[in-house]
DNA sequence: ACCTGAACACCGTTCAAGT
DNA sequence: ACCTGAACACCGTTCAAGT
């Protein structure tokens, strides 16, 4: 037929966004096809190489969303939280990060079952919004660490940062189960904090 | 034609193995497909599902073999390191896992980017394989954690070993780029040991 | 018992043809 | 300028037919 236009290019973009993370939070990356969201969304699939581009676009824009999502979360949080004292504010941080991850567990996974081809490099707004999470925790924490040079306090928090991924990842997957006896994340994830923080843990 | 049996039915397991381990380690997961390693191997499909399964069996069993050639990297290593204090073990483990990930980057990768379908749980002898790895940093870091129980020790170290994944992850990965001015990732692998096991670094 | 090749039901992507 | 539907080149998986 051609000329449909009940939607701006941005708003068909958006619809087409919507439906790829409704489908990628009950089935993860495997359901999210080019396809199904066209049908979903009663385009054809040209529409949304047209709005949006192809599949690896498609998928970059979900995790970019589920990334200023989570983003919003830490803020949110932290201005609830109110002045504390830095140690506290960690542990606020790493416990967000845990409730968001065990809520939307498999959108949050797209973002690790997802890569681009070799040769393909991540566009500069994918790396802005996956920026923004690691900016907040940094100008956050950044009291925690006292270093001679910005450098270093910075490696410290991003260190930080990517060990509780890690710990999350692994917490919320059950990763650990056979090993652990089925240990409560929550419990991982302060152990963690803690110890990297203050250098002792409340449990050993 | 039917009836070639150049090879027995554990023979060609291990040429699919080894054909989907190649491809994944120059192309990720996108390039493993059922019809691409059969054509290499010089078999039919079908072929495949009598002596392997389907491709998620296939997949599981590429990352199986992951697992044990990291397994057995990280015992070779800790026999050669010879009789250490634990501190300077946990240091040379760390290191190994990093160099490890580094060598094999993409070949490691596909143990995140694959996630199998909903219904489906990990067979018994996968989480064998995942286990391994674990079971020796268990019995290598366990004098580091003096703890009442012995849950609260094996707690300690699972956490440092997930901890770690995140870490090596995001370094080798360059995840972190934008934000650390390129800094090595082993400095950063170091970084959270010290602080995890003495609880200060050297560097701050 | 093993193997093949065709068949089926899906994909992503492109693009001429329509409005 | 946008949209569609058909077309192309791939998939995973199944299975009758062959040896």
């Amino acid at each position: 037929m051609g000329r449909r236009s009940d939607h701006t290019r941005e708003e068909l973009a958006a619809l087409v966004v919507g439906s790829a993370s409704a489908i990628a939070a009950r089935e993860g990356l495997r359901g999210v096809a080019m396809r199904r969201i066209a049908e979903r969304i009663g385009y054809s699939p040209g529409s949304i190489y047209n709005a949006v581009g192809d599949l690896d676009d498609v998928v970059l824009r979900v995790n970019a969303a589920t990334l200023t999502a989570l983003a919003s979360r830490l803020e949110a949080d932290l201005l609830q939280a109110g002045d504390i004292p830095p140690a506290k504010r960690a542990l606020v941080l790493a416990e967000t990060y845990l409730d968001f991850v065990s809520e939307y567990r498999l959108l949050w996974g797209v973002l690790f079952e997802h890569q681009l081809p070799p040769g393909r490099s991540l566009p500069e707004w994918f790396i802005a919004s996956r920026d923004r999470p690691v900016q907040i925790v940094l100008r956050a924490l950044a009291p925690l660490f006292p270093a001679r040079r910005a450098a270093e306090r910075r490696r410290a928090v991003l260190t930080l940062w990517a060990a509780l991924q890690g710990v999350i990842s692994m917490a919320t997957q059950g990763t650990l189960s056979s090993l652990a006896d089925r240990t409560e994340p929550r419990r991982l994830v302060r152990l963690l904090v803690e110890r990297y923080v203050t250098g002792r843990s409340s449990e050993a």
